[in-house]
DNA sequence: GCATGTGAATAGATTCACAGCG
DNA sequence: CGCTGTGAATCTATTCACATGC
């Protein structure tokens, strides 16, 4: 009895966590679920999982749970992706390869229409059935299939400019894998996922732990100097 | 004035931004840095810089600002980042590949000492001056070198059983790559990146404003079936 | 004078606890 | 009776605004 604006970043962030646990319930045929199995397929509290599901409207049946189809559907639906989306991929090292085999992608809706590199080395290159385009191709593929979506995953060093270039070519979302902090115009939404900065985010925590165990310094050889 | 106890989640994980921004600093032998010009190479507001900060020392001159290098090493050690941290990959596909080579790692002092993959065809692979172990040797190399931390980069059907294999082992922070919610003891930390679900994430923002723009069926269309 | 450091104010997210309803 | 939906309470994070001290 609310499905009004305003969906919480938060809520929004867990959303695809419960599309995922809904799949796989869907798959063995269950016709409902209650918040509390969903809360625990999805690692969160059940309360959590009432209020998130309760931003996109009264989907539920008291005493009985959420119909899982219909649940499905109607996250998907919020999430955007009943229709699917063209992306294209910059930078194609390493992490550029592992992203346009990603199965996880097209599993979504997400549909890989453009690999591209600066490399001249590279261009050319054949990536099963895809091939690496060059930069100066970039307006050309988002505008001829309309390409909303750029996932940038070049060195730090370039990944400012290929955000320029994507956002002139027409691009509106930006996931940037690159450990750069990158800014784009107000229409533009961007999203990062920094390798190394989860792994500093774990190592904070082994260590405190670390530090309790062994009686380290902890706060007494601060500063004083 | 405090570095007591508790530094707030969201200060931790803003920790390496700062890191990144003031290694590029030190580079360019700037000895001093503004909460102000801080903030914007990490794409914050200086307010919540200085906040943050404040937790880990008193550690900046009023008038002005904070010592880069002495800042950087205060980072650096309430990070863990003063230690190096062996780590182990387990599942070397396309994404396993790229985590290997990934050059961010070993910059924060992460040093990948072992490659793991349950696929006998992967076993005994060379990926550049690595080899590919089979599972049965987690233990051994876990222990031998002291590993605390685990990165998973398996399909999601067998990350539990991942999960559950590095824990045994000893291992005591995971980061998880699988699309999968993972469940380990209390005393393992865990963090997770889902590739997906960013883009699904950017696919609602994406979806909202294109939305409002056609005028489609926003709320109207709900239920009623 | 100028930029930090921090209480106080505000905003946002989570959890509680129970009324409401199938 | 059981499980959802949600106000109210709590907790966490962000921002404001200014006293503080180099």
């Amino acid at each position: 009895m609310k499905s009004g604006r305003h969906i919480p970043e938060a809520t929004v962030a867990r959303l695809p966590v419960y599309l995922r646990a809904l799949l796989e319930v869907a798959e063995q045929k269950t016709a409902t679920i209650s918040s509390e199995r969903l809360a625990d397929m999805a690692g969160v509290n059940a309360a959590k999982v009432r209020k998130d599901l309760s931003y996109l409207g009264s989907y539920g049946t008291r005493g009985v749970g959420y119909d899982v189809e219909y649940l499905l559907y109607q996250i998907s639906r919020r999430l955007g992706l009943t229709q699917d989306w063209p992306v294209v991929i910059i930078g194609i090292g390493n992490l550029g390869h592992a992203l346009a085999n990603y199965r996880g992608f097209a599993a979504r809706g997400f549909r890989v229409v453009g690999l591209f590199d600066s490399d001249p080395r590279k261009v050319g290159e054949r990536l099963g059935d895809r091939e690496v385009f060059a930069m100066s191709d970039l307006v050309e593929i988002v505008k001829g299939e309309n390409v909303a979506i750029g996932v940038i995953a070049t060195p730090a060093g370039v990944a400012q400019e290929v955000a320029d270039q994507l956002v002139d070519s027409g691009v509106t979302s930006i996931l940037n894998f690159a450990p750069a902090v990158l800014s784009v115009p107000p229409h533009v939404s961007i999203r990062k996922v920094d390798l190394s900065i989860e792994l500093q985010i774990l190592s904070f925590y082994q260590q405190r732990s670390a530090v309790g165990l062994v009686g380290g310094d902890g706060a007494l050889a601060d500063r004083t100097g």
